[in-house]
DNA sequence: AACTTGATGATATGTCCGTACCATAATGGT
DNA sequence: ACCATTATGGTACGGACATATCATCAAGTT
């Protein structure tokens, strides 16, 4: 066995230099020749860990991907206790909104992915969708132990519940599309979450306003 | 003169054609012979109508953004009527939301160009905010008419109106998003963003609730 | 010490794309 | 009838990029 080498640490370091590039200058700028110079080694090596550049880029997205991940399972997962509702979907937000600056480039990086993705076959967009799904299940039980139902089966949930929740997703996704795009400041995006909490706990459910 | 020709109308044409090509296939597909070959001409004729790449795209981008533009002024400018607060905000909705298969394709479209602006210089990035600034003033001004105040004059505006602005079209952004994605169907995301002007007029200014 | 094998470098190749250049058909004014 | 100008087609050139090929170095093993 000659010269062995940590192989997670070079894809690592690969990937992270693929992260940087395609924050700076997009997906379209992410050749094999910027990524391999931005990461200080030759060509042939981001060839040889990762062949394909198809190969290159899902491992870049898997790596940012994961640190998202990372990231929301540090926030959310305070082993034992159990935060009040209120709590646990403010660490959703402080999980997925961009505050810093790691976040926001991954979030660039993220937006890249993404775009890329829409206009790709079925199965690319389907991928798209499972954080999202499993998303809405998590902030749905919240807003049902807030709201005093227990923990509905499958189906049985308060149709205005659900929409609630789906409306606390697709505004921390629209909040990061305007903190990326630099329309809003970080903490002006949280403030704007804490007025949509405001008006999640606000009204019950299956209560709409009188127009 | 010899064989004088709409221009316009062939411009429509091949920016047409990018349309579709870019949202069939994403920005980098949208070759100088792929628009041709969709719009069934020579590439030397897009390039004698654009010159630049930069011009093809530039054209197509407004071409879309105008399309997007004149739908919103279509729904929203009943001539002389004042409708209630809720209607007009409601209209936004409508007329925002991609609702139809054109409106999905050009959402698609516009996703490309504005992951592409992201890491793009200064001046593209802030062109990406010229619209949702002007919209928070005609989201925010609906608001107050709903809460009881005036017209109040710049920066005098209640701070929960502003974000409950802000929260409206990021939400519609995201909802958006989630279209695009597949993630909601358009009656879904129409749910949700009925949903929020439940909320959006159920609260009053200032009144946060309690925790 | 020699050899095997994993890791890395340099470079060639074929393809695609943007752009420039050359050519020509059509058409309206003189 | 001719000519200038507009509109359009064909094609060549240079560059960038993904990928493949050849070559080399290093380090354990025997």
């Amino acid at each position: 066995m000659p010269r062995l080498v940590d192989h997670a640490e070079r894809r690592e370091q690969i990937t992270d230099a693929a992260r940087r590039v395609i924050g700076r200058a997009g997906l379209d700028a992410a050749t094999f020749q910027a990524v391999a110079a931005e990461a200080g080694v030759s060509v042939r090596l981001v060839q040889y860990y990762f062949g394909n550049k198809d190969g290159l880029l899902a491992a870049t997205h898997r790596a940012v991907v994961d640190a998202s991940a990372a990231r929301f399972g540090a926030g959310g997962a305070a082993p034992g206790t159990l935060p009040p509702p209120r709590d646990a979907l403010r660490g959703v937000v402080a999980a997925l909104l961009p505050l810093d600056a790691q976040r926001r480039a991954d979030a660039v990086v993220l937006a890249a992915f993404h775009a890329a993705a829409l206009t790709r076959d079925a199965a690319a967009r389907e991928a798209l969708l499972t954080a999202p799904r499993a998303l809405v299940e998590v902030v749905a039980a919240q807003l049902d132990r807030a709201r005093g139902a227990g923990t509905p089966g499958r189906g049985e949930r308060d149709v205005e519940t659900s929409r609630d929740a789906e409306l606390f997703l697709a505004t921390l996704a629209g909040l990061t599309q305007s903190v990326v795009a630099g329309h809003l400041e970080a903490e002006q995006a949280l403030a704007v979450a804490e007025r949509l909490l405001d008006h999640l706990f606000a009204s019950q459910a299956g209560g709409p306003a009188p127009t």
